[in-house]
RNA sequence: GCCCUCGUAGCUCAGUGGAUAGAGCACUGCCCUCCGGAGGCAGGUGUCGCAGGUUCGAAUCCUGCCGAGGGCACCA
């Protein structure tokens, strides 16, 4: 019996209680709760409706509980419901029911643990959209890490998702790395504004090779050209390094081509004409305070060029217009104050606000020796996506950052990564794949079949009961990380699921030893572990890491 | 000053109303005739920042305070 039956059976239970009684069933929730009591002597499930719902029918708890529990003790497959505490049911299930987890597990595959909960969805996630005016940073590696995982779990729920990044190629930042690019061409130091860095000096050196004679065009033609083609280049290097490190996005958008496509003064023009933009001061502001913003935000600069967000408004438009009904941007702590401005946008564009999801993370710090670092392009102390990569690797990579809540700021201590890598619980994780796949090899040899429809009432001992029900919190766990956009919890349940599995597996001998035959608990067990090995590799496969077959 | 996030074991962090608050790392001692010891078992540490409040029940929700980080542009 899976958790979600379990919990189906036990409503069940309870409208047949309550209706017996002639009390109302309104007041049972459309899910009631069915949780794994962190101690065992409390059962292998364990519910607390009793405890939500007596007062509101003017029933004791307790004695709704005990009503529940003659109800359910007599259902199939439930061997024990006891009555705990103030009014906790304590269920205990048979061996066989569970192993229906392990047959589910064996007929989904990798489809295992995928739900609907977000079917019919069209999410277009925003995520990383560094500026392209140097390589991924460490913040943005966060985001790379955390945004595929997150969109990897959505998709598992159903939702149609587009990764997108927004490339921000218009405007003044894109100008000083031109001028930095020029400076260095040139054998300049770097422009007090600009971007400085042996990438500069590469990107300025190949827009010569591409180009040989644009130093020696007109000004206006020579940074044209080292635009076009540095940008360019720019990008090519950032999409590289977060296709190596697994992260591809559906769209880039380019912000130049609002502009350039006139959307932005299309959507301004209306805004001034529909009244929802207000002139003050020379400017055309809007009221971004209606949604929480500190003050009201000028959209045209009384110079008549669009400032920022008059990007951001026709972008949010252009992707509403493109079918999605949900925008969710992640953004790091220091642009949270964006929330109110692209709340207010989508009100804006009569729009809910609620198409716009801003996820705001926390900064990822740099730490040698227990000391914190700033980064700074000039004093060469950035660390890179390609650093992070380099010193401990894509999996791992990928797991540490994603294993955090992002409410959470870390810190990575490069020489430390360096050092301790088989500190990083990816090991633990991956190991328990590795064991779990040299495993089946092993089965293989010794011409073991995998039987999903083994005898799993054989499965008695604590520690295989406990690796079947964490097998079976999978789903919940992911439509939790989808409802909530938290993929650390994909992270965290893979360990205390590779944990199961190593207790378990310390205890239970699963193949035949010697000349022995194969008895019919080798092939539950051998089925349980295979169950075991397709959930890891399903989780691991949300956050984008892989799932070795050896280490 | 205002806004956002955080404050949980020595360290890094899980835990968005349930029972005796958990894991990894670090420390100590055990466990390989045996499927991968990158594993398991045992030992122990907590005023869940502080103070009130809501609730049958609070680390979790509300209020205030303290501390840390980040933000408050006609920059992008």
């Amino acid at each position: 019996m899976t958790p979600s039956a379990l919990a189906d059976l036990v409503r069940s239970s309870a409208v047949t209680v309550l209706e017996a009684r002639g009390l109302d069933t309104g007041v049972l929730p459309e899910q009631v709760t069915v949780e794994r009591p962190r101690n065992p002597e409390h059962g292998d499930y364990a519910t607390n409706v009793a405890l939500q719902v007596a007062k509101k029918v003017g029933m004791a708890p307790r004695e709704l509980a005990e009503a529940l529990a003659t109800e359910l003790s007599a259902a199939d497959g439930v061997d024990t419901a006891e009555v705990a505490g103030p009014g906790f049911l304590n269920l205990r299930l048979a061996a066989d029911a569970q192993g229906e987890i392990v047959r589910r597990v064996l007929s989904a595959g990798d489809a295992y643990g995928r739900g609907d909960a977000l079917a019919g969805r069209r999410i277009n996630l925003e995520f990383v959209s560094a500026n392209p005016t140097g390589p991924i940073h460490l913040g943005g590696t966060r985001w790379a890490a955390v945004g595929d995982a997150l969109g990897r779990v959505l998709t598992a729920q159903g939702a149609e998702v587009t990764r997108e990044y927004y490339f921000n190629d218009a405007g003044a930042q894109i100008d000083r790395f031109v001028n930095s690019l020029l400076a260095a061409a040139q054998g300049e130091p770097a422009p007090e504004d600009g971007y400085a860095g042996a990438y500069i000096d590469d990107i300025a050196t190949a827009v010569l090779r591409k180009e040989p004679g644009a130093l020696s065009l007109p000004e206006a033609e020579r940074h044209e050209t080292f635009r076009k083609i540095g940008v360019g280049l720019m990008f090519e290097e950032i999409k590289q390094s977060l296709h190596d490190f697994g992260t591809d996005f559906d769209v880039f958008f380019h912000e130049d081509s609002l502009h350039a496509g006139g959307a932005v003064a299309q959507v301004v023009g209306e805004l001034k004409e529909s009244g929802t933009l207000y002139e003050a001061e020379g400017a055309w502001w809007m009221r971004t305070t209606d949604q929480g913003d500190d003050k009201d935000r000028v959209v045209l600069k009384s110079d008549g060029d669009p400032a920022y967000i008059a990007g951001d408004i026709a972008y949010l438009r252009d992707k509403v217009e493109r079918g999605f009904d949900l925008c969710i941007y992640m953004l790091g702590a220091d642009h949270h104050g964006y929330i109110g401005r692209l709340k207010a946008t989508a009100v804006a564009l009569g729009y809910d606000p609620a198409v716009v999801e801003v996820l705001i993370g926390q900064m990822v710090n740099l730490v040698s020796g227990g000391k914190p670092v700033k980064m700074s392009k000039r004093a060469g102390t950035v660390v890179t996506l390609e650093d992070l990569v380099e010193a401990v690797g894509v999996d791992a990579a990928r797991y540490e950052l994603t294993r955090y809540s992002v409410d959470s700021g870390i810190d990575i201590d490069l020489d430390l990564l360096r050092k301790h890598t088989n500190e990083n619980p990816v090991f633990y994780v991956q190991y328990a794949h590795a064991r779990l796949a040299s495993l089946q090899r092993g089965a293989a040899e010794l011409k073991i079949e995998l039987r999903p429809d083994a005898d799993f009432s054989l499965l008695t001992h604590p520690r295989e009961g406990d690796l079947i029900r964490t097998i079976g919190e999978f789903p919940s766990v992911l439509t939790k990380a989808a409802e909530l956009r938290e993929p650390h919890r994909v992270a965290r349940y893979l360990e205390s699921l590779a944990s199961a599995y190593h207790k378990f597996y310390d205890v239970a001998r699963v193949l035949p030893q010697g000349d022995e035959a194969p008895t019919d608990l080798t092939h539950a067990r051998l089925a349980l572990c295979e169950a075991a090995r397709q959930v890891l590799a399903n989780g691991l496969s949300l956050l984008g890491v892989s799932a070795p077959e050896r280490m």
